[in-house]
DNA sequence: GCTTATTGTTGCTTAGAACAACAGATTGCG
DNA sequence: CGCAATCTGTTGTTCTAAGCAACAATAAGC
């Protein structure tokens, strides 16, 4: 158990048992119209990627929303919680409890605005700074696993076509 | 608030404020290293779909993971819990779960199977038949939905490119 | 035959999403 | 100016999904 020939990730070999099965059936299953919905094959391509993700930043226990939070912040120094939740599609009642993790976990601190009582302004702390080197790296490692998976061709057509609308 | 000027699909507009709170921000706000990340926008895309799925479906109150259920039993009638299950990428205990809605509902039977007394075939029930058509027909108002947001071109790229891999 | 694996199931735990409400602060406007 | 409406961050609560472990009944492998 302490070591594997093949590298069992535990994502990528997931379907180790989905072979057998599809083995020992008879007649391929059909995904009859759901063929025709984008929305299912998404799904499926979402939930992959989460999963690499995780596993990849597993040692930094940092999972995709706390890393989008911590480079959005990064990208844009002193921005207010209303609009970090606004940019990444996020409640503000959910960023308010991402926030206290990161927080407590002395990656990013919250400041008064200086321009409005309401609102605070986000900063990473030096730990924080010091802490995402490493993390993009392995995000960058976990966008090479989906790119090997997709193909770089496919992967770099995707990333372009979705990056557009906004 | 029987009647609306624009049809306030509540996702289509839901970034009405954004878009405000856009105008107010002077300097835009950087997505930073995510740009590079084909997860982010995959997740977006996704959520997206979820919700104009639900929505357009609501008045059947079918799901996403309960329609792929119905419509995978449709054109693979007497399969099993687990091959379903498989298929789909969904846990056996949730098929379990997801199952006694749909069968509760009457949309859906489990029958034994005659070849293995530990597993069901699955059918749908005549009920669930008739109904399949109209939510079908509602999926496919989904995704021209989906259409409309993406263009043609690119929604049609995306499905057949995410399609192939299985 | 006897061990091992599979199937459907239940229970439990955790994470996310969504919504309502609130106090403090700001903005808009009459 | 002064008051109503809006915005910000926050707390609380509910609901759904995901994931894991365990189990009895059954089947498969050797």
């Amino acid at each position: 158990m302490t070591e594997r020939q093949l590298p069992d990730d535990s994502i990528g070999n997931a379907d180790a048992p989905r072979r057998e099965r599809l083995r020992r059936r008879r007649e391929v299953i059909a995904l009859g119209s759901l063929e025709n919905h984008l929305g299912y094959f998404v799904r499926r391509l979402q939930v992959w990627i989460f999963h690499d993700f995780v596993r990849t930043l597993a040692a930094h226990d940092i999972r995709p929303a706390q890393f989008s939070v911590l480079v959005v912040i990064e990208a844009n120094p002193g921005l207010s919680q209303a609009d970090l939740a606004d940019t990444l599609g996020i409640e503000r009642a959910r960023l308010v409890r991402l926030l206290d993790g990161l927080e407590k976990r002395g990656l990013m601190r919250r400041e008064a605005s200086p321009v409005d009582r309401r609102s605070h302004a986000l900063f990473l702390t030096e730990a924080g700074e010091k802490a995402l080197g490493p993390v993009k790296a392995l995000a960058a490692e976990h966008e090479a696993n989906l790119t090997e998976r997709l193909g770089r061709e496919k992967h770099d057509a995707l990333l372009e076509a979705l990056r557009e609308p906004g």
